[in-house]
DNA sequence: CAGTTCGATGAAAGCGCTGTCAAAAGGCCC
DNA sequence: GGGCCTTTTGACAGCGCTTTCATCGAACTG
């Protein structure tokens, strides 16, 4: 059995008031009386009661984070950043996946966790109408994690993936002269790749450059389907200025290996930029120019957002917007560009953490 | 506020204690008694609070899970199969990363939680002498993941290295016929490699085959110090029957990129095999062979002997060893043997979970 | 019909903590 | 020396729940 408070009092000959007070509101102790009490709470090695403090204070320091999956690269990365700034905050972080129960019980089971943890910050994968059940059958805070901008009820971050897209076509256009550029998403279902889809359509009008049908293809973000395709459609792509824009990097990497396989030289022949920055895009030859998703900010502020609610809950939503950053390797390059001999390392060796422009935007009341 | 249980008793029409045996030990009410009880707690949606029952309980139903970090497919992989147990048995997983924490802390770090989590999964690190500090401090049950077998005082769940890269061998000697074979590990110092780089000696000199010295290979597990490495090296070792053991998927797949920019062809000229099964193995031309380390059916294993110890505190400590499998695919075969001209895709098209064979071994008393 | 057993229920005692209130002790003023 | 602060401390009432023990009919026994 654990030391109590009451054994805390005892060594230290006061009241387990006092004790609660050295605890607590430190100041309000005579310093002797304190010291006494800090030695008896060091001997005992007592650490106070979680429930029973609990019990009073109506909160537990501890933060969930609800993700669709917990498997992968981005989503491993958005543990990491949460992980980190909730303890950095002073909370411990409870991480859940909502995936692997049906979709009714995912609510069902946010409700049990509910009244353990403070607050909730939830990654919605799809666009149920459980959001809104689930937004207001819950009491405690909750943020948005990359959730459409429609849930302005609550605080929320997100990643403002049409700017990342648009870096990237600007990059392919202006500094590689690109002149043919094809996209290759996953499917068209999915969100991310639509908001890439229209970054790339606009940049195409913009630039004056044709965009053949044939150009946008729709795959499943798979190492292997691109692999496949790409194998067909390699040799049609190739030429000088001509460039493909994965929505991802593993599709990226396979067209890459599937290039390479049919004796084009990537960037020469035929240029191959992918999106995220996994690990998968140094993990490519020429290494990957791609664009590097702050998953790790996202599920830092995500916490941030939850803690300031908690601190003060009746704030006007906050809205964050994360900015992608482009990241320049030698997957692509302007034709004619020299390049040395050797494998260049990247040119931004390391995106610093952090560095997502981070903009608040106007309050909504 | 929400309901409390005396809320749902007055609505009920009965006392407290009626209300708290209907959420327990349900057979001791009459059955119209209990319906009256069930009604009101779902009318006022109630849900008992976690703090008061712990208090009472001393338990919380939660369990943690600490890992050295949260980054990386192998960690996901192992959060994901620990938190999928852990639903299943009716916890509720915590995450912690001790590797963000200076060494002093993470002890401090994992009493701050303990009292909070009934049990503690910890994957240990490094081989300091705060293992046995920790063991002894908590007073909550501790299974090690991973972990030397040297804690046998505690549960444990290891994955047997040994048995793996032996399969590895023996597929590498007899099946695919290879004379020389190159080892490629991480550090010297690394536990993992050191266990690989056994088997393959043993497997070697049971073979009668030579071993040179130039064969043993120490870098650190990434792709690109293994492209480098290789790109100078690589036409030294091509050769039929000739092929690297490679002691990470991620060295291998330098190693392949590397092999292929020289103009080698994989697996003809030279084999190239992994170490992992993770992503990676399906991103690289040819398809990987590897070694399927069950990470997630470690992660799942350690919460299962948790939930065990809890039940049963008194029971001698398990041990219990995880077989990872031999997942053949393309990237090494017999010199001769015909392959498919279009890449076949993977032999095991997938490790089923759970497939590692588990053996308990003899209880230690 | 008194005595006994049994099933169903309620009253109340905590679990370990926080926070309110009051009391005690000391200092100051007039 | 009495009145009035201020500082420091203790007593104690909960927080919402589980659990023990007592109670109370009803059913059963002889």
């Amino acid at each position: 059995m654990a030391a109590s408070i009451e054994d805390v009092a005892r060594r230290a000959n006061v009241s387990i008031s006092t004790v609660s007070r050295v605890l607590n509101r430190r100041n309000l102790v005579n310093a002797q009386t304190r010291e006494r009490v800090e030695n008896a709470i060091a001997e005992l090695n007592y650490r106070p009661n979680v429930f029973a403090r609990g019990l009073m204070l109506r909160k537990s320091e501890m933060l969930a984070l609800v993700l669709p999956d917990l498997h992968g690269e981005f989503y491993s990365e958005l543990i990491r950043g949460a992980n980190n700034k909730a303890r950095e905050l002073g909370y411990v972080l409870v991480i859940a996946s909502s995936r692997d129960l049906d979709d009714g019980r995912e609510l069902v089971d946010d409700l049990q966790r509910r009244g353990i943890v403070d607050g909730l910050a939830v990654m919605i994968s799809e666009r149920t109408g459980h959001t809104a059940e689930l937004l207001s059958e819950l009491r405690i805070p909750v943020v948005a994690v990359d959730g459409a901008a429609e849930e302005r009820r609550c605080d929320s971050v997100v990643i403002d993936q049409r700017s990342g897209a648009t870096a990237m076509m600007e990059h392919l256009i202006r500094d590689c002269r690109c002149r043919r550029i094809i996209f290759v998403g996953g499917l068209e279902t999915n969100f991310d790749t639509a908001e890439r889809l229209g970054a790339y359509r606009e940049a195409m009008l913009r630039a004056n450059l044709p965009v053949s049908p044939d150009d946008i293809i729709h795959l499943d973000y798979q190492y292997e389907t691109a692999y496949r395709f790409a194998t067909e459609r390699v040799r049609g792509w190739s030429g000088p200025g001509n460039c493909v824009f994965a929505a991802n990097d593993e599709m990226a990497s396979g067209i890459i290996d599937a290039a390479t396989a049919a004796g084009l030289r990537v960037p020469d022949d035929l240029g191959v930029v992918g999106f995220g920055d996994t690990r998968v895009a140094r993990m490519t030859r020429p290494p990957l120019t791609t664009v590097h998703v702050p998953m790790s900010q996202m599920g830092a502020t995500a916490v941030e957002l939850l803690a300031q609610r908690l601190a003060d809950p009746d704030r006007s939503p906050a809205f964050v917007s994360l900015t992608p950053q482009l990241i320049v390797r030698d997957s692509c390059s302007a034709p004619g560009h020299k390049r040395l001999s050797t494998p260049p390392r990247a040119r931004h060796p390391k995106p610093v953490e952090g560095d997502g422009k981070v903009k608040r935007a106007e309050e909504t009341a």
